[in-house]
DNA sequence: AGCACGCCGACT
DNA sequence: GTCGGCGTGCTC
């Protein structure tokens, strides 16, 4: 017998079937094996079993080791493997990883059963003095901690961070405590029920006509478009507990950002043991049991961030995607994947259902809707029938005209001091961080630049340093100009730290708390933010984008949303629909209880079409006058960008590899010039980053160009050179 | 990813 | 003469 084994070493040239004599082992598909390579030895996956093989004899090794004890990966992933290969032109080592977490790779997991420790019954009701000798602490504490907190047992792995390794030792030669096969230890089921009655929630007939339509379909892709407070949670958890109980299971994806304590234990009360939550803030020992109870169908419910699709997961009946629209669904990083693609595909197989949810939905989702392509549900009122917040759209020209220099209009700033005099809390949205985003010498116009990437360099007050954005290089403030010696500095765009800071001296007894990239470097630093500003430790909270979004506090009666054009005026064809969608989103944080709300929305352009509807809070007067737009200038949904990004330290390699690609794409337009709308290569909008120069193709497609597109992915794929990086992506979602 | 093979410059 | 630079190529 011989198996087909994918070598875990992310490199396009071992990214091959190697086949190796199984060794008398009882190996099956999808587990993986301990292998000698090359001079090494490495971790695969095995793929594939076969009884011949074409490598000849002399060249064939032996399995050295199995490392799992039953399949890691089911068929539904090997099939989504060579999808996402064929469609994402990934390596398979990269996608394997993707489906099974970090803790399994490099023997870090040694034993597929995991040991548990558990109290021995015939000590569980004694005396301790009897058996622990007085100034042993560390047995004393374990004891306590396995009789009160862990009566069902705990992991051993969990336990030795916690407690006395020596200890446990001790006890488990005493026989005080069992080591168990934790596979063996049976789910407590028996409270699970219980929660049901917590909240009967009554639907809305919206509500109730959405979960009829999703629950009486299979196979259907749903968008559920529905503003801030209209209650599609209460759907998803209809629809999810529907589909548990004809015996399927569900994956529910939220922004990581949403991923609060209250979305958790929603479904920690509604689906107990059911659920398994996956997301970047777990630990790698928790992210595995997590995975695990996936796998061995213990989890009915997968909850979790853009990887959660991946969720090993049999049977799936339903897949819902909250907040649609989302940046973070499309992975910037390594293996490149868009999220709602995955989606798509295993919708499919499963002849399951895919609800995507939002209250501003992508443009191109809301066509598919529109077109029929999808079919399309809403929830046009707020549950507890509240108006949305008015929003005041405000001229910040006219402002300066009026000789107020501030950051904040007139109008902002009684607002704010009103609110907070009333004893409301007030949230203030500016996506920069930082202090100033540029520092330029008056004199000479020199603006200090970062060394290793071509972009300029942000201050940033409380590090006393100028930064740079993208490598996070530092350099020492300017007192003086370095090119012309004059002291005349200005500082540039303010950021949140500035304004914080502002606002910290405006409101000396009002608490500020500032919420951006800066301040949640540490872990926790995010929740902890939030559970002050809930907890009412400060009137105002000040940040980026990720204050935006899916946070419930009830006191905030004002929004601030100062220099609103910022993601307006980026040249990209998306930008005006991310200002609405950014807009909507922060405005909708207001006044969400009892108490009315207003947001205050501050810009250069405040004749701008998109904050007509903004202020109106009308999603379908955006939308069609942005579809007509994207219509007329050939834009998606009416056409297929295509962004092909070479980079490398060497600029003439990367150029030179920049054209071998060109001129393969130039061939494909050559025999198709009508599916090309657009063809060019130009430097990249950032030239360079972390001392790599980055140059890129953009070719714009016909919608039913997929045979071109696969053709630029194919090209990328040929011209791929050692040190340069190279990668094809469609409908990018940016550009720099 | 590793590691060897291989073909040109400055050292004991 | 040899030690060693890292470019290219292979691993079942």
């Amino acid at each position: 017998m011989y198996a087909e084994v994918i070598i875990d070493i992310a490199a396009a040239e071992v990214d091959r079937i190697f086949d190796y004599d199984c060794g008398g082992f009882d190996i099956k598909r999808g587990m993986r094996v301990s292998v000698p390579f090359g001079r090494m030895r490495t971790e695969g996956f095995v793929i594939g079993l076969k009884d011949t093989t074409d490598v000849p004899p002399e060249k064939i090794k032996a399995v050295s080791a199995v490392l799992d004890r039953a399949p890691i990966i089911t068929d539904e992933m090997f099939d989504l493997m060579e999808y996402m290969r064929r469609k994402m032109h990934l390596l398979r080592v990269d996608i394997l990883r993707l489906f099974i977490p970090a803790a399994m790779r490099g023997g870090r997991v040694k034993e597929l059963t995991r040991r548990l420790a558990v109290i021995a019954e015939e000590y569980r009701d004694r005396d301790p003095d009897e058996f622990i000798r007085k100034g042993a602490l560390a047995q004393r504490e374990l004891y306590d901690y396995l009789t009160c907190d862990k009566p069902d047992g705990e992991y051993v792995s969990e336990l030795t961070k916690i407690m006395s390794a020596s200890a446990l030792r001790n006890f488990a030669e005493r026989g005080i405590v069992r080591i168990v096969d934790a596979e063996k230890r049976r789910v407590p089921y028996s409270d699970l029920p219980a929660s049901e009655n917590v909240a009967q929630i009554v639907l809305t007939d919206e509500q109730k006509r959405a979960c009829d339509e999703i629950c009486s379909s299979a196979g259907k892709t749903f968008l559920l478009h529905g503003v801030t407070g209209s209650g599609k949670t209460e759907v998803y958890l209809r629809c999810i507990r529907h589909t548990l109980d004809l015996g399927k299971t569900a994956i529910m994806l939220v922004p990581e950002i949403s991923l609060t304590p209250q979305m958790l234990r929603n479904f920690r009360d509604r689906f107990g043991d059911e659920v398994a939550i996956l997301h970047s803030g777990l630990g790698q020992g928790e992210k595995f049991d997590e995975w695990r109870k996936c796998l061995t169908g213990e989890a009915k419910v997968a909850l979790g961030a853009r990887s959660a699709i991946f969720a090993p997961l049999k049977n799936l009946g339903v897949i819902i995607i909250d907040e649609e629209h989302d940046q973070s669904y499309v992975s910037e990083r390594k293996p490149r994947y868009v999220t709602s693609a995955v989606a798509e595909w295993r919708k499919t197989v499963n002849n399951a259902n895919l609800v995507l949810g939002s209250a501003t939905p992508s443009i191109e989702t809301y066509y598919a809707a529109k077109c029929g392509k999808i079919k399309l549900l809403e929830l046009t009122g707020r549950v507890n029938g509240r108006p949305l917040p008015e929003v005041r759209v405000v001229d910040m020209c006219r402002e300066i005209r009026r000789g107020n220099r501030s950051i904040f209009s007139d109008e902002l700033r009684d607002e704010l001091k009103k609110c907070v005099s009333d004893g409301n809390q007030a949230m203030v949205f500016l996506n920069r961080r930082g202090y100033a985003s540029y520092v330029m010498c008056r004199v000479c116009g020199f603006v200090a630049k970062c060394e290793r990437c071509d972009v300029s360099l942000v201050y940033h007050k409380e590090e006393n340093r100028l930064k740079c954005h993208y490598c996070g290089n530092l350099y020492e403030p300017l007192s003086e100009c370095p090119e012309c010696g004059s002291k005349f500095i200005k500082e540039g765009y303010i950021g949140t730290e500035k304004v914080a800071g502002v606002l910290a001296e405006m409101f000396p007894s009002s608490g500020v708390l500032r919420m951006d990239n800066d301040s949640t470097r540490t872990k926790g630093a995010h929740a902890k933010i939030l559970g002050d500003f809930g907890a009412k430790k400060a009137d105002i909270l000040v940040g980026t984008q990720m204050i935006a979004k899916g946070h419930d506090f009830p006191d905030v009666t004002l929004v601030g949303i100062l220099d609103a054009d910022m993601s307006l005026h980026i040249a990209d064809y998306r930008s005006v629909e991310r200002t609405f969608q950014l807009t909507t989103q922060v405005a909708g944080r207001a006044g969400r209880a009892s108490l009315p709300g207003k947001v205050i929305l501050q810009t250069y352009t405040p004749h701008h079409y998109v904050y007509n509807y903004v202020r109106t809070g009308d999603y379908k007067g955006f939308y069609e006058k942005e579809i007509n737009l994207r219509e007329v200038t050939k834009y998606p949904p009416f056409a297929k960008i295509i962004r092909v990004l070479v980079s490398g330290t060497d600029d003439k390699k990367a150029s030179g590899v920049l054209k071998n690609i060109y001129e393969k794409v130039g061939a494909l337009k050559e025999a198709h010039p009508e599916k090309f709308i657009y063809l060019a290569y130009m430097r990249s909008p950032v030239k360079k980053i972390m001392d790599e120069f980055r140059m890129q193709i953009l070719a714009r497609l016909t919608v039913d160009a997929n045979d071109i597109e696969d053709g630029i992915y194919t090209a990328v794929d040929e011209c791929k050179t050692q040190g340069i990086t190279s990668y094809a992506e469609t409908n990018p979602i940016k550009l720099s």
